[in-house]
DNA sequence: GGATTTTGTGTTATCGGTAACATACGATAG
DNA sequence: CTATCGTATGTTACCGATAACACAAAATCC
């Protein structure tokens, strides 16, 4: 099975494969009439333009690399959503692939995709492994950081501040009146989103001068609704006189809301619970979960609109300017953390 | 910024370029002190291999192209997860595309995806457009369906009979007594997956004598949790006496769920509920939701275990010979249908 | 009406590797 | 000691498209 090419169509048409070759692209100068003849034969013969020697002879791949830790979570789905959305119609593919929380596995797609030539980089922030950030920089792409504002930019960022908003929320809940309020989350110490809410919650309970101490670390990431539940169970049992949690994620919130109706303890009556990220399960969840509220459909459109900024932009000396782009987050109030009458 | 490639190896090591293709692959016999002494030139000078080019030349593109409806949703991310994890060992790279659940956007993506010449295409069963079939079965690679076991398959095949999963629940719930059962699900005739379970609930309804008008329409796909709540409670509008519904997913059995709750009616005292995909708010419901089991996981596993075994047997004449993978699937009872005492 | 520009098309080289074949040389066999 | 072979490496051609440049014919100018 001989595939058609564009020797095929040139043939066909009695002209040359340049002639071809500019036909079918908006491109070039061309007789309207050729044209015209050249697409229809292409479209007669059924040919299916090869748009890796395409890329290889223009020196333009046309895949943008993706990396996010799970694809099993709203966030993360919608933010390749948004990706696609904005990389597919400028002729853009996406390379996806997702780490499981694990920087060896990072550092791994990073160096294989790096292989395909793409033409930018989006990576999840993450404390990736030294090797990983110097593959990255050495690539010469941009390179965007996605769902946080790192301290230390590898590229650019299309993100937001998981700290001040988490200690949003936390500061929500202390104007609820609670004063023993607990967090659920990872425990690991280095430089995730997890980690950066935890902080957040500290700074608001610290500011407000209240107990700092209920932190209820559970197994490193992915933390799902069982992890919420089992943890919202030891949490209560450790300290049970806690009256408000906040959880890292809106699922492993959802488990803790659940763990209390095992218990029959009240939520919010006897305890509040509020979650992060505005996923499904917390708005139809009975109570409904408060929840910070982020658009990862926006993150992913953000970021692509910067992608085909910067690579239409590619003229410049050097690098192109550090980019940082700030997406919206807000606190939803919701029945979880309504106040007791 | 110029990039290094083998020619600077080469020129370094005072070999041809040939030399250094065969030291940086398994193949080839070369000298072992060779090999070692070009492996640490390219380990130092950065390199990075080109993998569209070498792909370009051997005629291999290292592509695997694969089409979901969404990836917003655990049975597909974890498709898609099941195929990354069998497929980067190989070293072959997913472009994976999710359609919205539209046919239009779907022989798009199938398009464009080929003029990556990939080895091989995965694509979730559908009610595929003509022109969608065509490209698929003219790219002469090997095309898996996944998801169902269509009536008239493309290709290749890995999947499960959603109809009779469905009605197999449904006899679940004919079993507990329940005699006026509903279903919530897309309305679409065309040959989906969730129609195929809509069929299977109404076998078995059939089979029984009960009645089978209780059929509730929600809009098309993709039918969340909140798409479930809203059709619940306007089913039981419509139909007060309902003692059991098959949701066409978990999601939307949650949904259900949550209307009930908010109704003050028990589930599953007064009526049970019934979902589609054991995804994890099943579980972690209250009360949880009884399912039918399948694994995303494995159907992607199975997947790319069929692609490599395809791609490498390709000294076949002629196609290979269509194979047919079933995956596993059970009832997983639980309190939403659990026996009124 | 000849010079200049524009338009449409062709030619050649090349992107970074690899397949296929060629070749030099030391080892082994007879 | 020569014929044969296997091993390690080099040479050449090419994958399918496009960039860059060349060039003839038609259109425009003064």
């Amino acid at each position: 099975m001989q595939r058609i090419k564009m020797a095929d169509i040139a043939r066909a048409a009695g002209v040359s494969t340049m002639t071809v070759s500019r036909a079918l692209r908006q491109d070039g100068r061309i007789a309207p009439e050729t044209r015209r003849k050249i697409q229809r034969i292409a479209r007669d013969l059924g040919y299916v333009p090869d748009r890796i020697a395409a890329g290889f002879s223009s020196r333009k791949s046309g895949f943008v690399g993706v990396l996010v830790p799970s694809l099993n979570n709203t966030h993360f789905a919608e933010t390749a959503a948004g990706l696609q959305n904005g990389l597919h119609p400028a002729g853009l593919q996406m390379l996806l692939g997702y780490t499981n929380y694990e920087k060896a596995q990072a550092e791994q797609l990073i160096e294989t995709m790096l292989e395909r030539r793409p033409e930018a980089m989006v990576v999840t922030y993450d404390d990736h492994t030294q090797r990983a950030r110097r593959l990255l920089v050495e690539a010469g792409i941009p390179v965007i950081e996605i769902w946080e504002v790192p301290p230390k930019p590898i590229g650019h960022v299309v993100g937001f501040s998981n700290r001040s908003s988490a200690a949003a929320m936390t500061q929500h809940l202390i104007e609820l009146g609670r004063c023993k309020i607990g967090f659920i989350g990872e425990a690991n110490d280095a430089g995730t989103r997890g980690a950066q809410r935890r902080r957040g919650f500290l700074d608001a309970v610290r500011a407000a001068g209240l107990d700092d101490s209920r932190l209820f670390a559970t197994a490193p990431p992915p933390i799902g609704m069982m992890q919420g539940r089992d943890a919202m169970a030891a949490l209560l049992e450790r300290w049970p006189d806690t009256d408000a949690v906040l959880c890292v994620s809106d699922p492993c919130a959802y488990g803790a809301v659940s763990a209390c109706q095992l218990a029959g303890i009240g939520v919010p009556d006897r305890v509040a619970i509020a979650g992060f990220g505005n996923f499904e399960i917390s708005l139809c969840s009975v109570p409904a979960i408060s929840t910070v509220a982020i658009s990862g459909l926006a993150i992913g459109a953000e970021a692509a609109s910067l992608i085909l900024r910067l690579l239409s932009a590619e003229g410049r000396t050097g690098a192109a300017p550090r980019e940082t782009i700030l997406v919206d987050t807000g606190i939803e109030i919701r029945g979880s953390t309504s106040p007791i009458d």
